[in-house]
Formats: structure tokens, C-alpha cells, sequence
DNA sequence: TTAAATTACTTGTTTATGCAACTATTAATT
DNA sequence: AATTAATAGTTGCATAAACAAGTAATTTAA
């Protein structure tokens, strides 16, 4: 006895999320930096504002206090941030990236660009902003 | 000075993906059940079809062979599933679900479409169906 | 029929997430 | 001012993924 459950669009969803992870996962291999998605994705914030607090960062990254500090940690090791101290309230780091994290960022944006690209390139672009807004709605749904 | 880069696609698709599987763990464990998504996903293959070798389950599941061991090893000490190990071929384990697994399945079924059914309610028929349509060709465009 | 290749699964290591509990610092109360 | 509450970050523990390397059983070939 089995019981026949089509693959529903969470599970196309988790799928296309792999697939784009690992694709660029290796692309970012192949260009021999040494470098994971999540890492790329914090530094693709601060690219567009330096000097977060990691508060920040887990706020528009959307991911948990814990999740980032490790992150930081890992990327610290790796010599793309540094944690900066604030002067006026010692609780709080500000997140700034090293001058090899500066230096990756027109490489790295390309390749993540070029693999959206490819990706994406046997796809109107009126079915791409369609997509685009159901997984936002449905992300609303889910969060509201 | 800051580059602004609009939020793509996949990071969109992230974002879903991440929201899915908060929101579906979060109706786990509110209904008592301390399962995460990744065993109810595998279950479903399972209630699919039993009796699945690991290899099987790693193909239909887009997980590689180490990360379905240890998904089945945690899913043995929770008494869901059994590896039986195969009459003619002692390498192969052989996976069924136990009492336990098996009872889950309706009411585990029931909350996973309830949650992805309060996630689309909101969006078309026509739209849902273009969004699948769209990562379904992102996907290949990925893999190929 | 024995050695080599293949197959199925397992283990080790690093990175990451979810969640709870903890520390240090600052702000608010009384 | 001293106590309490809130905030920012960290650490501990379980689960999971990616990747490489390992073991055991079965095939294939010499």
C-alpha cells in the first residue's frame, strides 16, 4: 500500500534553493576562493553598508544571533571581517570587511551574477517577476 | 561608499525556503511531535514507498549517501524508521517505517498542506502554477 | 579462483542552523 | 546609588549538509 502525494511547491522551492546553492558553491571552488554561500551573503550586505552591528546583520540577513556570531567567527578565521569594537556602548561589535574581503567583491558579485544568469536564461522575464512575487507573498504568508 | 544590489532571485527562493521550513517545524512541535523537516521528508518518500535502499532514498531525495545514513541513524534512535538489512545483498539496508513512523503519517501529512495551503491562499492558481514552471526550468538550467 | 574493480554504506571533519542558556554591558527603576 | 531589566553578543547541544576517505560485500576479470 503506498500513498501518491505530488511534489508540492515547498518541496520545488527546497529543491531550486539546493540547486542554486550548489551550483554556486562550486563556481565560487572553481575560482578557487575558498568561500561558502552563507559567507558570500553576509558579505553582500556588507558590501552595501560597512560597519553593521551584528544585530544588523541578523536582521536584514535573517538569521538568528547565534547563526551570525558563528558566521563571523568562521569568516574572522579567514581574514574577510574583522570585529570592531563600538566605542560608545562596549556590548556592540561593528562588522567591517578586511581589505581581502574588499577585494573579492567585483569577483564574487560577477560569478553569483553569472550563475543567476545562466540560470535563469530560457525564462521570460514576465514569468521571472511572477515567481518573484508569489515566493513573496507566500513568504508574508508564512511570517506575518 | 555602498553598491546596491536589489535582492535577486535566489535569495528570494532562500528566503522562502527558509520560511517554509521554520513555519513547518514550529507546527511540528506545536502538535507535540519532535520531528524535523528533513525526516518528514524522507518519511514521505518512505510512506511513498517502503522498503527503499538508502541508495534509492539518496537518489529520489537529492541528498548524498552520508547525509541519508545520519538522517536514518537519527531516525532509528527516534524508533521512525528500521534498517533491514537485505536477504541477497548484505552491503544494501532495506528502510521501513516502524508503528510509530507509519502512525504519523496522516495527521504529519495534514500539517504540511495545511501549512503550505495558508502560505498560497493569497495567490492564484495561474500564478502558483508559473511560479513551480519557473524553478522547475531554473532547476534544470542548474543541474544540466 | 584469486586479484581488482565496483557497489552500498559508514565515519571524520568543517560549516551552518535552531534553540536554550549564559555573560557582559548599558538603561531603567525605585 | 543600588537593584532590576533589557540589550548585544557568546557558548553549548542536537541536527544536517558538503566533501573526502574508509570498510565490507559483491562482481568482474585475469
Amino acid at each position: 500500500m503506498s500513498t501518491k502525494v505530488e511534489a508540492p511547491l515547498d518541496s520545488i522551492v527546497e529543491s531550486a534553493r539546493t540547486a542554486f546553492y550548489r551550483s554556486l558553491l562550486h563556481k565560487f571552488k572553481e575560482a578557487g576562493h575558498d568561500i561558502t554561500v552563507e559567507q558570500w551573503t553576509l558579505m553582500l550586505h556588507l558590501w552595501q553598508k560597512e560597519g553593521q552591528t551584528q544585530q544588523e546583520i541578523s536582521g536584514c540577513s535573517k538569521k538568528d544571533n547565534p547563526s551570525v556570531c558563528r558566521l563571523i567567527d568562521n569568516m574572522e578565521k579567514r581574514n574577510l571581517v574583522l570585529r570592531v569594537p563600538d566605542q560608545n556602548d562596549r556590548r556592540i561589535n561593528r562588522i567591517y570587511l578586511t581589505n581581502k574581503g574588499k577585494a573579492l567583491q567585483e569577483e564574487l558579485i560577477n560569478i553569483a551574477q553569472n550563475n543567476l544568469k545562466s540560470s535563469t536564461k530560457t525564462i521570460s522575464s514576465t514569468d521571472l517577476k511572477t515567481c518573484k512575487t508569489v515566493l513573496e507573498k507566500m513568504i508574508e504568508n508564512l511570517t506575518a
